[in-house]
DNA sequence: CACCGCTCATAAAGACAGCTTATGCCCCCA
DNA sequence: TGGGGGCATAAGCTGTCTTTATGAGCGGTG
């Protein structure tokens, strides 16, 4: 039987021993990208020495030739060019955390206050955020994140200026847009046997078969359990998105979620989608504001990014 | 109490200094799983004090409260709950690092030697390099990353045992079987015209329309031009697949990439796929082997891996 | 041919962050 | 009412990263 808790190996521990800071990371990235340690450390506002130190350090800790220096430059050896890129995705990730991060900060003054969803703020309003902040550099922007009556609520109280929530319904009260279309999809690890499937699920296939599931209430069941009339039939019940994923990779069995919080381990071939047919599992992502208060400066800058 | 000043670092730049390090991060996803700061300071190998600083350092750093202290435990606070989902991206992506670098080290003893191509080496094997040592802890693996023509040179001077590659064509020499298919799609940005086309693009229209690309002679290119009979042509060619993401993503044209490259953008709509039709972009990925030298042992291990 | 500008490396000294040990407070339960 | 789990605080130590100062290789240029 496939472990459905989550567990972690737990020893050989401290993968920030093995792993260089992020500091290094982004030394490493601008390397590459400006072909010279000295430009790096310019760039990064620390010194040469600093610069050569760091990277000869981060060398010694991965056992490998990252950078050929020259009198005329440093570029990168193969190796490092793989070590690079996967840098890049720490960086990466390391930069959404930090845009989430300073909007998660509470500043009454903050010009755009957002309130959304756990999925919306879970997924994709850092990069949301990254655009926002790359066009309007200045933009104090607040984020509380909660269920959809947090969002209508604070909405009302005038203590958000924007909302975003996903759902079957727009909540009264409130305007809206469609921004998205998330898609709730039927996944399995590669081996089962659905992941060979090509004549799509039925609904009553789908309503017959246990599957791994998030908890009743979540806003992701709610749209199952419509869509199959409220038949969905769990294999275990989990309270997160990230425990539903390990255990569909696991292959404890089919499960049902997000488009938007399985893009990796699809393209990845770690978990392989079933085609579904007959059941509507689609949900708009809506953003919402008070009737009548059409959003305006950031708010409106932020919705226009959102439907780009 | 000694009075903290907030120091604002220069602008734009050091990410690392509005980011916790990755053992913070870690110990916030101790904390989350075990629901204790003292259990997760044990887990990790240090004192219930040092786990109790850092968080709190953190959360002075966040300028948010992440978790509910009691008496009985510490249970994350809903701001903590979305910092701790973003944490764990950062800490996955540290992980296929570090499960690359080990690889990458060079290890003449080491048991299971792997030779692949770029692309594979970049995407695909950090993760099955983590499920096999999931699997196999001590087994021991070298990394190298080239070309066709190094993967065969490899593997023929027994340099190797084991090889991936992506491409038409199954080098002489070699035995092979194929892992997965890669898809070269074509992408854009929301906004583009190509983004709501629901009618496939045709060879004729793909080859007449100026393309980001990769430079020639790439694998990437060579399945492109193949596909088109030589025609491609190119709006900018660059050298990296990272760069080519980055001009699509910001609405430069049209690019032709690997599925593998763009799971998540596609995931968070920062890239839409086109459909093509008669057209075929499709090439396998397979691993191989020196003719007879049916692999054994670890190298079966990870190609049972790889196909599962 | 010697100089200048660029590159990177090395050495020594200071600043800071994080760890540990030692201790105290709070709450629950037996 | 004591014991145990849980967290916070204080003080001292250690290691890492930093800066400043300097040296050395390479290439273009007057």
């Amino acid at each position: 039987m496939s472990g459905v808790e989550e567990r972690e190996p737990a020893i050989g521990g401290g993968l920030s021993h093995r792993v260089p800071d992020l500091g290094a990371l982004e030394l490493l990235l601008a390397v590459a990208r400006l072909g010279s340690l000295g430009a790096a450390a310019r760039e990064l506002g620390i010194t040469q020495p600093a610069a050569s130190s760091r990277i000869r350090s981060m060398e010694r800790q991965l056992g490998v030739a990252l950078v050929d220096r020259s009198p005329r430059g440093s570029r990168l050896t193969d190796a490092g060019a793989l070590v690079t890129d996967w840098a890049r995705r720490i960086v990466e990730a390391a930069e959404a955390f930090d845009a989430g991060a300073q909007a998660l900060r509470v500043r009454r003054d903050s010009r755009l206050r957002v309130v959304a969803s756990m999925t919306i703020a879970e997924y994709l309003l850092p990069g949301w955020l990254l655009a926002l902040r790359a066009g309007r550099p200045d933009t104090a922007v607040s984020l509380h994140a909660g269920n959809s009556a947090t969002v209508v609520e604070r909405l009302l109280s005038d203590e958000a200026d924007l909302g975003f929530v996903e759902g079957l319904t727009v909540p009264s009260g409130l305007d809206s847009v469609v921004i998205a279309h998330d898609h709730l999809i039927v996944v399995t690890a590669p081996g089962h046997v659905w992941a060979r499937r090509r004549r799509p699920l039925e609904a009553a296939e789908l309503a017959a078969t246990p599957l791994i599931l998030r908890e009743k209430g979540s806003g992701t069941r709610q749209v199952l359990d419509a869509a199959l009339g409220g038949l969905a039939r769990p294999l275990i019940e989990l309270s997160s998105t990230t425990a539903v994923k390990a255990a569909a990779v696991s292959g404890a069995g089919p499960a049902v979620l997000s488009e938007l919080a399985v893009g990796e381990e699809l393209a990845l071939r770690r978990l392989v989608r079933v085609p579904v047919a007959g059941v509507s599992l689609a949900r708009d992502l809506r953003a919402v504001w008070p009737t009548g208060h059409r959003p305006v400066g950031p708010a409106r800058d932020l919705l226009s990014l959102t439907r780009s």
